[in-house]
DNA sequence: CGTATGGTTGACCCCGCTCAATTGGTGTGG
DNA sequence: CCACACCAATTGAGCGGGGTCAACCATACG
């Protein structure tokens, strides 16, 4: 499989298409293949089951609970929010989920999706049928240890929520943390465009929303960011991961 | 296979052994084989993989953060507690495994234990060589298909300390959660044994020790439970239930 | 323009944390 | 068998971070 030219990412997050023998770049099933050598028949099995859905827009639901499982989906460009209704029919957000990452793992097991999955702004899907791809894994081992990768990975994510962290120490986590996935998929880590709404994040982060426009305000005030409606630049990196180091330990 | 006598299971709680071509009928694993109608040669393969290690006495450390991860492990009897340190040195409780649950499985994609496990009273385990584990699993859809479950499921666990839910709200949770495991693996969902102090559990679900004392202490009052030291009795479910409701969802 | 929606800012209050003292159960040595 | 120490658990007093409620502001859209 050959290189490919690395494109220079500016701009709107959206993954490159790929083509029949070449997954996208920034998919998070590219390095499945590329770490086992597989002819081409092989990598064509693993194609022929990938679906390129979309777009969904700003609102549309991508899947909601109780809906009959039978797929897992990568995101290929735009942002999916993840989110339940609790008992008093609030909604509590789950997550965010940016180009390259992998929706309805936690579904598997229910052979039903357990949350809502909504786009926040126009989402690009690539869907793999999962009892395809299940088969498909007792052929090939690469991409059968790449799932339980997948799986392993996202049993400690819920770190920013656990642990009782200061308003302070969650957000800057959650900026850190943000900043991260954009740098791995290519993208700035320093300027971003925040494509959810602040109750969105205050949710997330079980802060109430004036708390989040209160530290939002203390951290522009310390010269630490630079907000400007949903637009953010990250003016001093140090200081955020000083803040974040206690959640996210490192 | 045939179907075990079903074992009146009271006081400690202690799965049984199980012999060459049957898994313990607690172990989480049982099911993996009973849904297919495999022969007694790959049941074998199976079970040679399986290694029994133990007992731990209650502090010792089954394993340490950063240890080389090479097996997953199901709680035959006694309870593990996984924790890990945080930037200040502080223990931060992430879980409590009871016989038939499965510790290790957020492992995998590391390579290395991304936590610490210790056992709070005389603890036995179940190991299973999970390369060994993966291959056969290529070989035995049901045995992927349970491997995919068992890590899906975890995914959405930690659901009791996400969410700003009351120190009430919380507690309620926790026991009950207790209760339905123990009943789960056939043991009484009236009457416990808290394995864990109590800065355990505070720690688990943030909250302070002076909290949890204060809480229950309301409970017992109220006539919710009674508490003697580490036993726990059950008075009124559904006031539990109901405080756990917000929590659980359901 | 007027209206709607999302975001910001201010005033107040409550839940749960902190600090400190006390209890009680358990183990140990004389 | 008792005296003592040690640690977990409990109880009380006081306080502060962040939630709640309310008003205000700004941008987007008809």
């Amino acid at each position: 499989m050959q290189e490919q030219p690395l494109k220079v990412l500016t701009g709107t997050p959206i993954a490159d298409d790929g083509d029949d023998f070449t997954f996208c770049s920034t998919c998070a099933f590219s390095q499945a293949c590329l770490s086992e050598g597989y002819d081409k028949s092989v990598l064509r099995d693993l194609h022929v089951l990938v679906e390129h859905v979309g777009p969904f827009r700003e609102g549309d639901h991508i899947f909601r609970e109780g809906d009959p499982f039978n797929a897992i989906a990568a995101v290929r460009a735009g942002t999916v929010k993840t989110y339940v209704n609790d008992a008093s029919g609030r909604e509590q957000v789950l997550g965010f989920f940016l180009p390259g990452e992998v929706i309805g793992l936690n579904a598997i097991h229910t052979a039903r999706y357990p949350c809502n999955a909504v786009a926040l702004d126009t989402v690009m899907l690539c869907r793999f049928s999962f009892p395809m791809m299940a088969t498909l894994a007792g052929r090939m081992p690469g991409l059968q240890r790449h799932l339980f990768n997948l799986l392993s990975q996202d049993i400690g994510k819920a770190s920013v929520l656990a642990g009782n962290f200061t308003a302070d120490e969650r957000l800057a986590a959650f900026i850190v943390m943000l900043s991260r996935r954009f740098a791995e998929r290519g993208f700035s880590a320093h300027r971003m465009r925040l494509t959810m709404a602040r109750t969105d994040i205050a949710n997330y982060l079980r802060l109430a929303p004036e708390t989040v426009s209160r530290v939002l305000r203390r951290l522009q005030d310390e010269g630490v960011l630079k907000v400007d409606r949903r637009d953010m630049e990250i003016l001093k990196p140090e200081v955020l991961d000083e803040l974040a180091h206690h959640v996210l330990r490192d």
